[in-house]
Parts: C-alpha cells; structure tokens; sequence
DNA sequence: ATAACATATGAATTATTGTTCATATGTTAT
DNA sequence: ATAACATATGAACAATAATTCATATGTTAT
C-alpha cells in the first residue's frame, strides 16, 4: 500500500479531484502551519496555562506567580520566556522586578473555546 | 530564594491578598487545567493541523488524507486516533472504508483564533 | 476458506520538552 | 565597590511524543 518513497498508493481513491484542488487552494503554507503548530504547543502545557489563567487577573512578576503556583523561580522564568517568544505576554521591568501581563485578546478565547470543548 | 520544598519565598510580595483570592477562586481545577493542555497537545502538531485543514473541505478516509500529505498511512492513523481520542474527528464506516469528518465548530474557531495570532 | 484491500496498533527509535541545579545578569541601596 | 534581591539562562536529566516497521484486525469478493 505505500510505495518506496513512503507515499500512499491506494487503488481506489474516494476523494474527487475538485477536493483536492479546493484542499490545495486552501491549505495555507508549510511553514505557517508550522508557526501555528508551535503557537499551540505553548498552550500545551497546564504550567503554561495556569500562568496566562494567573495573568487574567493582574499582572504579576516572576516570584508571585511561582509563589502562587507552587512552583521555581526557574521553572516559571523558563516558562515565561516560551510564553514571551510567542508573544502571549508582555512584561515591564520596575527596579528589580518585571511585571508580566497577557499581551492580547486571543489568549481568552483559544482558552475559552477549549474550556468549551472539554465541557461537553 | 527557594526553599527546601521548592516553595518561592520572595521577600516582599507584590500582589496584594484581593487579587490572590480572586485567581484562587477563578483558577479552575487542576484536573480541568491538565484536560485542557491535552486538548492544545493535540493542535500541536503540523501533521494534525494539516489533517484538520483537510477535513474543512470534506469528509475523507485515511488513505486519501495519507496521499494528500505525502505521508504513510500508518502515521496518519496514530494521528487520527489522536484527534479521535480528544473529540475533535468523528469517522464513519463504509466497507473497509473509514471516512473521518470533523466534530465541532471548536476546531474552526481555536485554529483561526491562532491563525489571527501569528499574523500580527 | 482464501485473497485482497483498508485501517489500526504495538514496539522500537529518535526527537522534543519540562524541570532542576548552578550560576550569570541586572538593579538598587549602602 | 559590595551586598542583597529579582530574574534569566545554560546544561543535564527525565519524561513525552512522532514516525517507522512489522503485523494484526476488519471488511468484501471470490
């Protein structure tokens, strides 16, 4: 069924060669379902979430959110730096403590879609 | 700065008692918290997201969805188990047929809510 | 019952990722 | 300059996960 390439080769193909071509117009680049893969792997991870759960309230720095969450310094620094690459949360450095805070609208409802999800 | 336990113990906190009551009450569950990284897990992965891409156009079986991405049928079948697994493809079966389709608007909504994201 | 096809799955391998530990950087006060 | 505090970061380790390979299961036709 696969040939050497690794490439399916059914007999008998269901799909009708309009879809494909409506699923080749549609399908967006490689590398932007990349970026969009990498986004959502930020969101999984349930430390990742509490943080941005945390940050819907107030901005915090580093040290109350590990305090809250039970967790490191480091563990949560590590973290805030993913969460920063992809720009979830923004952050504002007074004297020696940095304040994070969420950086957009998108963060409640990709979250409040997926509570949505599991709730049924 | 840590303690024995791992427990942060910053010398001067900077949330004030309101806000850690108001995220204590509001933050939901850990088990929630946990079901909810799973579920982003999943859109966390070019070859799922293409999958989910494909199946916006049309119900497909897994050999076409395998030919369509250039990949084996066995890999997109673990994949699908996946999406199966956390409510995001239904499948129907024909014959020795397996057609997958979609579940829910959720899917819709959470990829284009991170698609706005990236773009900016 | 057997052959042929479509899909599913277990085990192995490789790659990725979260946390910890130790330490570095940056800031303020003395 | 030094000490003290807050945060960041590199390396190592442990845990997860994606793909491949081989094979099993399920379905249809002969």
């Amino acid at each position: 069924m696969t040939d050497q390439n690794g490439v399916e080769r059914c007999e008998y193909s269901h799909v009708h060669e309009e879809i494909v071509e409506k699923v080749e117009r549609t399908m967006p680049e490689d590398e932007i379902l990349y970026d969009l893969a990498e986004l959502f792997k930020i969101f999984g991870d349930s430390t990742r979430i509490k943080i941005l759960y945390v940050l819907f309230e107030s901005e915090m720095c580093v040290c109350d959110i590990a305090k809250l969450l039970g967790m490191t310094q480091s563990a949560i620094s590590h973290q805030l730096r993913a969460l920063k690459q992809s720009k979830l949360v923004k952050y504002r450095r007074e004297g020696k403590t940095v304040f994070y805070s969420l950086a957009d609208g998108h963060v409640r409802t990709i979250l409040g879609q997926g509570m949505e999800h599991i709730a049924e």
